[in-house]
DNA sequence: ATGCCTCCCCGAGGGAGA
């Protein structure tokens, strides 16, 4: 099972090349962030047409995350517990049925520039609620994933020029402390399983040629419960893609799962 | 670089992103 999380910032705007992507990769789940449009724009029929189940957790203009899955998507959950009071969607989960049940988190985690700050407290607090809720999915011992964009560099290997980021949101040693408390719970982050060393970016600046110079950084996760990790075939970036016309300035991350 | 692009809104230029 082919899983893939994209950052596709704005579906109006990419649609054409979701669409393109989607018919090259194939993939069977897909978790999306920063639709940027509320349920009611988003347009399901491109992926329901192409076989997908769409679960869309939505707002006006900013965030929003939905996910497309070519099986059913079963008890739909909209976003992060803990805090009934943030109404910016960033957080969709659901449960997968295959040959076993796959139960897939998708989230936006908070940008927190500038920091300090109370975008960067939000982006601390969000990260508090999200512990909890990977450490409750833990217990379960099943298959699971947290995936989407975190906007956390784990390490400078994860950056092409890490001194730019040392004081920036996405780099900050608490951060970074974040990010690690929740892999330490006992995820593992599928890139890393695979892949070693510098130089795997999900993200390239649109400013200053950052493509063209391979300026990026990785902040597209994949985090997998023991029970996933087991049964991980592949893991890749397409990266090609963010060469094309009108792209998103992230690019797809995804897995090969056994279930 | 306190921002070199690009998105959103719905039609101007400002906020947000990372």
């Amino acid at each position: 099972m082919k899983i893939a999380t994209f950052n596709i910032n704005g579906i109006k705007a990419r649609a054409g090349a979701l669409t393109d992507w989607l018919d090259e990769a194939d993939p069977d789940i897909v978790l999306l962030q920063e639709i940027k449009s509320v349920d009611e724009g988003f347009p399901r029929e491109l992926f329901e047409d192409r076989g997908y189940d769409v679960a869309t957790h939505g707002q006006k203009s900013f965030n929003g995350v939905a996910i497309l899955s070519k099986l059913p998507l079963e008890d739909v959950r909209r976003g992060l517990p803990g805090d009934d009071d943030d109404e910016q969607a960033r957080w969709i989960e659901a449960t997968v049925v295959g040959e076993r049940a796959l139960r897939v988190c998708n989230l936006y985690l908070p940008n927190g520039n500038p920091a300090p700050g109370p975008k960067y407290d939000y982006k601390l607090a969000w990260m508090e609620r999200l512990q909890a809720r990977a450490a409750d999915l833990l217990t379960a011992e099943e298959p699971a994933l947290l995936a989407g964009d975190f906007n956390v560099i784990p390490q400078d290997e994860d950056a092409a020029r890490p001194e730019a980021w040392h004081k920036d949101a996405l780099a900050l040693p608490q951060s970074r402390a974040a990010f690690r408390r929740i892999v330490n719970l006992g995820y593992t982050d599928a890139l890393r399983a695979r892949m070693q060393g510098p130089g795997h970016y999900t993200f390239w600046d649109y400013q200053a040629g950052a493509w063209r110079r391979n300026d990026g950084i990785r902040i597209d996760h994949i985090l997998l419960t023991p029970q996933a990790a087991d049964r991980l075939r592949d893991v890749q970036i397409d990266s090609d893609i963010r060469g094309r016309e009108k792209p998103s300035d992230h690019v797809p991350v995804w897995i090969d799962l056994a279930v």
